[in-house]
DNA sequence: GAGTGGTCTAGACCACTCA
DNA sequence: GAGTGGTCTAGACCACTCG
């Protein structure tokens, strides 16, 4: 699973970005400079920048010059994204407050989803995301032991559990469902929100090996938060 | 704007499939084949052929071929429906309300929205669907008149605006927002809705003949309604 | 071994913008 | 006129699959 050069470079140039050492609306260096920087020829670069455009993280202009894109406060509809990962891409900076982490019986909803036996255990955490300090994100999560046995091991301050999951348990398929509920009080409570203060409830269902490996709820205040989605339709 | 060769093969591949000259499954004539066919070197065929694997159009296997891809499970989540025959499908029965069906002067953020003069006049409709007669979705529309002229001759009491839209200006594009709000007083009033109940607001924009066609506002009452969605990961 | 796609090179011409 | 990105060429090497 080696690097090739274009990747190599899309990698570097979105790296600056999410690190911030480019900041929104900024020149990047030229195609002819980055040919020279990185020892290959111009097409190698295009094609590098030309991706990087496609994933909205750049915006070129004929006859200018390529620009860092400005972040947008979105995120998409129906992908399997790390909150960590948009919140970088929009160059700001993540942290996570874990309020718990720890193994629990199954109660009969959780088994009739997981497909589990009476008195079987399953793995529940319960974590804050913040972008600059400031909640976006209650994720509630059931996981299966089965599929990652290692969960509770994990310091879920550094590396989300979506990232964690992704690489244990590879994603089959996924199913979501999208409500608007009233934040629960002690969720409210963790978020700084009014009592009651709309949120949009993400209820997804992860599969992996052609097992549920963790059932999934997220919040997100619908104060500071939108999700989004673009498409085409198939049958022109 | 005439169109540059790469563009020419991809649009020769995707009419192609879309005519069903070439049915799912079915494998494409290898890039060296399109260079000697359309003439042109095979960076340029590549070009074409990759782009149309990103749009899922197409799936190409190292060392084997390229090969229509299979009509994908894509995500529902926010598809482009017409609520009355979600209603239908549920085996229940949609009534409308029209609450406002008119012209109105474009605002500002209007005039953004569809590249207007000042001064330009919109459609405006409004209206509540009903499932057995529960208010299940309350719908606020701006339409560009230039591409329905007749718009406001329908009877949105038996049709409804996205089924009229769909036959007089076919969709090119669409994209969504989703948020949770507060319900707006007077749509909670219509409703039936307590002051400030949690909705769920999927804003939709809708691109026909590359302009856009509509810009509406969907109102679901959190306590009624669920968006469902599932999809399988593309590659990896 | 023949065929496939994945990637790269070292040039090139063009339309465009900006000073 | 110098610099930018958009596109194209005519080769090339590679890893891969399949008969």
């Amino acid at each position: 699973m080696t690097e090739s050069p274009y990747q190599a470079i899309k990698r570097s140039i979105a790296d600056g970005i999410a690190s911030r050492r480019y900041s929104a609306g900024q020149v990047l260096p030229s195609e002819h400079e980055l040919c020279r920087t990185f020892g290959v020829a111009r097409m190698t670069v295009n094609r590098a920048m030309r991706e990087l455009a496609a994933e909205n993280l750049v915006r070129r202009v004929p006859g200018v010059g390529t620009f860092v894109a400005e972040p947008v406060a979105q995120s998409g509809l129906v992908e399997l994204r790390n909150i960590a990962d948009e919140i970088a891409e929009r160059g700001h900076r993540h942290s996570a407050q874990v309020f718990a982490l720890g193994t629990l019986v199954a109660d009969e909803v959780a088994r009739a989803l997981f497909a589990l036996p009476a008195g079987a255990a399953l793995y529940h955490s319960a974590i804050l995301h913040c972008e600059n300090g400031t909640p976006i994100q209650y994720e509630d999560r059931l996981v299966n032991p089965a599929l990652a046995p290692d969960y509770l091991r994990q310091d879920f301050a550094r590396m989300t559990p979506n990232e964690y999951l992704v690489q244990v348990a590879p994603v089959q398929e996924v199913a979501h469902t999208v409500q608007a509920v009233a934040a629960p009080p002690d969720i409210a409570r963790h978020m700084g929100l009014a009592p009651s203060e709309p949120c949009l409830l993400v209820t997804r269902r992860t599969w992996s090996r052609d097992r549920l490996a963790a059932f999934t709820k997220l919040y997100y205040p619908g104060s500071r938060f939108v999700l989004t989605g673009r498409f085409v339709p198939s049958n022109r």
